[in-house]
RNA sequence: GGGUGCUUAGCUCAGCUGGUUCAGAGCAUCUGCCUUACAAGCAGAGGGUCGGCGGUUCGAAUCCGUCAGCACCCACCA
């Protein structure tokens, strides 16, 4: 190494060159062998996504847990792959088929899906390679994607086998539709948005009303026209709907409306008469206690008609226009609807009043500009009560670790009130749903699940009146399977333990250590796989699970597309370095917490890495000469080993609490901090002398495990470095290279080197006040009694002191300071004022004083006494002595400075 | 409407089962320094009645209660 080397240190230049090395080298390639395992599988990115920042963190991580299990001797492996990511992907598909004027209707689903493996082709994967600028360091040569033939075939197996286990069924319920992209949808796909909207109040006239003068019992609250003619008053916040109207529902025991009960009304502009029925569900508060019941269109408003046997009128398309069932507006958008009618109602005198009110509405989780429509269809589930079950006790139990631990509460309550999972999507991309229909010939559905096609002729022909049907009367479903149900295998499927449990794989690799992912896929994702784990496994998928936090800007608003406010990452790889930009967002990612991502902190890692490349610099230019070893290095050898140690103990503890910020931070600190100013400022030799051998075998081999312990967090500059360190052969690399496992350390020393940094420190503001220069040496003195300090040769090189010595009374000339309870003085001669030096002390005492008073102070409290440790009394009674005798030495000085 | 978590220095956070690792870290700020590894740096310094109130205790940032604010999750009240 020479010392033309530039002063700082220039990422561009080191990180392609190390990731080809580890690649050409099979560095990241892991296969069963009889050391420990230790296995990531990556939550897939969306195939033809690109790569930001919530990436960067999760991926960051993972890499790092990787990186430090390699170098803990385990056989380490990272699976990569991508997701299909059905909805998402289809939906960009069409947009671009679409702007070349090819509508999806118009294709044929063969047709379509040449055109979705074609933008798979091109797109996909750039985000994998992506992750590589960043230094991930999967195993790609085991890149799957989620509908490539092994996960494909384990999707269907999966479906045939809980269809033939009765946990997957067919129904027609009320469900989730997306108008926009034409499919039902799951639950906890649908995001509700808070929504400033108005209450609108119509009138529902009683049909064939007597317009009887009475009035009925107390409370009741009746409307009149100015003809007399009696009326309802409903309020509800989607009028667009009053043409599936085909009830109004009252609360028995509500009083206001006891004059309805067994009524008909009007419902207004459609002219439709429904009748009035009475059902506790309807909240006597709200409103005017009068609910219009459309069950097509509402959730409740379905079990209602389902409890009252209400004819059903489904006004909607499957784009959420008008369809021809609604008398009015037919082939309207809802939303043009929605202001067409509010005109027409008030022109017809059928508008109440209108009020503000704030509601909730449900957007796609996918199209967060269209509102999610409740819509009664066909569609198939799975019963989840049996899948709570199995999940519900390991994580409880701690079998399966969170961290942070809380999102068990958020786990529980999701699993103890579990609903049917709704999986199958209206969509082409993706997995197609296994099921053949049979021919009937009337309304009625039979169907057959089963592998392929030929299977399912070979089941059908079991069927009673089916014997003789061809294949080609089998018609499959033209449903997809929703993208999550393949996610949910992934674990598994990944190593072929779907259809082939048994293997090596599988039994080596599973379960998975680790799981590193954003808090909002519990549900989709986490969840589910703990699910599907313990039914094809009957094990765990992961044993840990660490939930990121989320990236927003610093001002903390979520990163998003819309607001611009998500640094491209691939930019601030170019700008920092991937280990600089990789250290920013550590530097503030406590698990479960947000992180409010800050340039910044990039800065400091590049900082970092530049201060990291410097002291090498500055080691490497050492020359060795056969010289005698000074005693402050020996001992500062002595000591660093000691920090270095406690350091190795700290870290180890910290990862196995997922405490990965504050791991980095203790690195940081013990390289910054101990070694670079403090170390390497002991051992440096004067301008141009060469060092002792010892001592350059100690430091080098101490860079060594440094640059070991940085590595899980900077892989390339600790690389490069580590590569300089000494020869390496062909294929070495500091990715394999074992963090020393902590050994006892001694407490001692690192405490004298507390002591000494504080004698330091004081020294140098001497030096600081009076401008003293550094060549300068300086004597220090130590007052009235005896003390020690093993590292003194280091406090004499870092303090510029030739001698320490005891003294009876201090010289009056001197600049004196305390460390503990021991006075220290740096004789200045003629140098000294002692009007500043009076009041300096005058203040230490008068500290002094008053905190022997407050410790004295609990000590006559004779219920302390009585009550605390006798620890606790022997510490609070050492503090007296301790300050008493400062407070001697304080009056003795001053009293000589005095004089 | 339920649930969870949070509130400590200007910012971001750490402080486990109450007492010498108890008020801390990093960044930022301020003051000196272009000292021969590093100005992307070096040497120093300042800065917080630990959200408010009440309680338990010899002793509370830490335990309990309560209030306030923030965040997130869940929920079919139109």
């Amino acid at each position: 190494m020479d010392n033309t080397l530039a002063t700082k240190y220039d990422p561009k230049a080191v990180e392609d060159k190390w990731y080809k090395y580890w690649m050409d080298h099979d560095l990241f390639k892991s296969v069963p062998d009889e050391r420990e395992p230790y296995t990531i599988v990556i939550p897939p990115p969306n195939v033809t996504g690109v790569l930001h920042m919530g990436h960067m963190l999760n991926n960051t991580i993972q890499d790092i847990l990787m990186r430090r299990a390699r170098q803990e001797g385990k056989n380490a492996l990272w699976v990569p792959g991508t997701d299909h990511a059905s909805i998402a992907t289809e939906a960009k598909v069409v947009k671009r088929l679409a702007e070349q004027g090819i509508k999806k209707t118009d294709l044929t689903r063969e047709e379509f899906l040449k055109h979705a493996w074609d933008w798979t082709h091109e797109h996909g994967g750039i985000i994998l390679q992506q992750l590589r600028k960043l230094g991930a360091s999967c195993d790609w040569s085991r890149t799957a994607f989620t509908m490539d033939e092994i996960r494909s075939e384990s999707v269907l197996r999966v479906f045939v086998d809980l269809y033939e286990k009765g946990l997957i069924y067919r129904g027609l319920r009320m469900v989730n539709w997306d108008p926009k992209a034409q499919t039902a949808l799951s639950n906890e796909e649908v995001i509700y948005r808070e929504e400033k909207s108005k209450l609108y109040y119509l009138k529902y006239y009683v049909a064939d009303d007597d317009m009887s003068g009475e009035t009925g019992a107390e409370g009741e609250v009746v409307h009149r026209d100015e003809q007399g003619r009696r009326y309802a008053v409903v309020a509800t916040t989607r009028p667009e709907t009053i043409m599936g109207d085909t009830a109004m529902c009252i609360n028995p025991k509500d009083p206001k409306n006891q004059w309805l009960r067994g009524k008909k009304v009007i419902v207004p502009l459609v002219n439709r008469v429904i009748p009035v029925i009475e059902d506790r569900y309807v909240d006597i508060e709200f409103g005017t206690g009068c609910l219009k019941v459309t069950p097509a269109h509402d959730v409740n408003d379905y079990m209602l008609g389902k409890n009252h046997n209400l004819e059903t009128i489904d006004i909607f398309n499957a784009d959420a226009t008008i369809s021809e069932q609604s008398p009015l507006y037919v082939g309207m958008t809802r939303d043009e609807v929605r202001k067409v009618i509010v005109v027409d109602l008030k022109e017809a005198g059928l508008m109440e009043k209108v009020e503000d009110y704030d509601n909730k509405v449900g957007y796609s989780e996918r199209n967060s500009d269209t509102a999610v429509e409740p819509r009664l269809c066909m569609q198939w589930f799975i019963d989840m009560k049996h899948f709570a079950e199995l999940a519900l006790p390991p994580v409880m139990n701690d079998d399966i670790k969170f961290f942070p631990p809380k999102y068990k509460n958020t786990y529980r309550s999701w699993l103890e009130n579990i609903q049917d999972w709704c999986i199958s999507r209206q969509l082409w991309w993706g997995h197609r749903i296994p099921a053949y229909f049979l021919p009937t010939g009337g309304d009625e559905e039979k169907f057959v699940v089963a592998l392929s096609k030929e299977e399912a002729l070979e089941k059908a022909h079991q069927m009673p009146g089916y014997e003789n049907i061809t294949i080609d009367d089998l018609r499959q479903d033209e449903d997809a399977l929703d993208t999550w149900f393949s996610s949910w295998l992934w674990p598994i499927s990944l190593f072929d333990g779907i259809r082939n449990p048994d293997n090596e794989e599988i039994q080596y690799y599973y379960p998975t250590s680790d799981l590193v992912t954003a808090p909002d896929i519990i549900f989709f994702w986490v969840t589910r796989m703990i699910m599907a784990g313990y039914e094809y496994t009957g094990q765990m998928p992961f044993r840990n699970v660490y939930f990121t936090g989320i990236v927003r800007d610093k001002l903390g608003r979520k990163m998003s597309k819309s607001l611009g406010n998500s640094p491209d990452p691939i930019e601030l790889m170019d700008k920092f370095g991937a280990d600089g930009v990789r250290m920013g967002m550590m530097l503030s990612a406590p698990a479960g917490n947000d992180i409010l991502f800050d340039e910044a902190l990039c800065e400091q890692g590049r900082n970092f890495n530049n201060k990291i490349w410097n002291a090498f610099r500055l080691v490497k230019g050492w020359e060795v000469a056969h010289i005698e070893q000074p005693e402050h290095s020996r001992l500062a050898i002595e000591w660093f080993q000691a920090q270095l140690g406690s350091t190795l103990a700290e870290v180890k503890d910290l990862f196995t609490k997922f405490r990965i910020s504050d791991a980095l931070m203790a690195v940081y600190r013990l390289f910054w901090e101990d070694f670079s100013a403090l170390y390497l400022e002991i051992v440096k030799p004067a301008y141009q002398q060469p060092i002792d051998k010892a001592t350059m075998d100690a430091t080098l081999n101490f860079f060594d495990i440094l640059l070991r312990l940085i590595h899980p967090f900077m892989p390339f500059i600790s690389e490069e470095l580590w590569q300089h360190i000494s020869e390496r052969k062909p294929g070495e690399s500091i990715m394999y290279a074992i963090i020393p496992e902590p050994q006892p350390v001694d407490g001692a020393i690192i405490k004298a080197m507390t002591e000494a940094r504080e004698i330091v420190t004081a020294v140098r503001n001497v030096r600081a006040s009076k401008n003293i220069p550094n060549k300068n040496m300086l004597q220090l003195e130590v007052t009235g009694k005896e003390w020690n300090n093993t590292l003194q040769p280091i406090i004499l090189k870092l303090a510029g002191l030739d001698k320490i010595e005891q003294v009876e009374a201090k010289d009056p000339t001197a600049a004196s300071f305390l460390v503990g309870t021991t006075e220290f003085a740096v004789p200045l001669h003629d140098n000294i004022n002692v009007a500043e030096e009076i009041e300096k002390l005058e203040k230490e005492l008068e500290y002094t004083q008053g905190f022997l008073a407050s410790v004295e102070k609990k000590l006559c409290n004779e219920r302390f006494v009585a009550n605390a440790p006798e620890a606790v009394v022997a510490a609070e009674r050492k503090k007296q002595a301790d300050a008493q005798s400062k407070i001697a030495t304080l009056q003795e000085t001053l009293a000589a400075l005095k004089k």
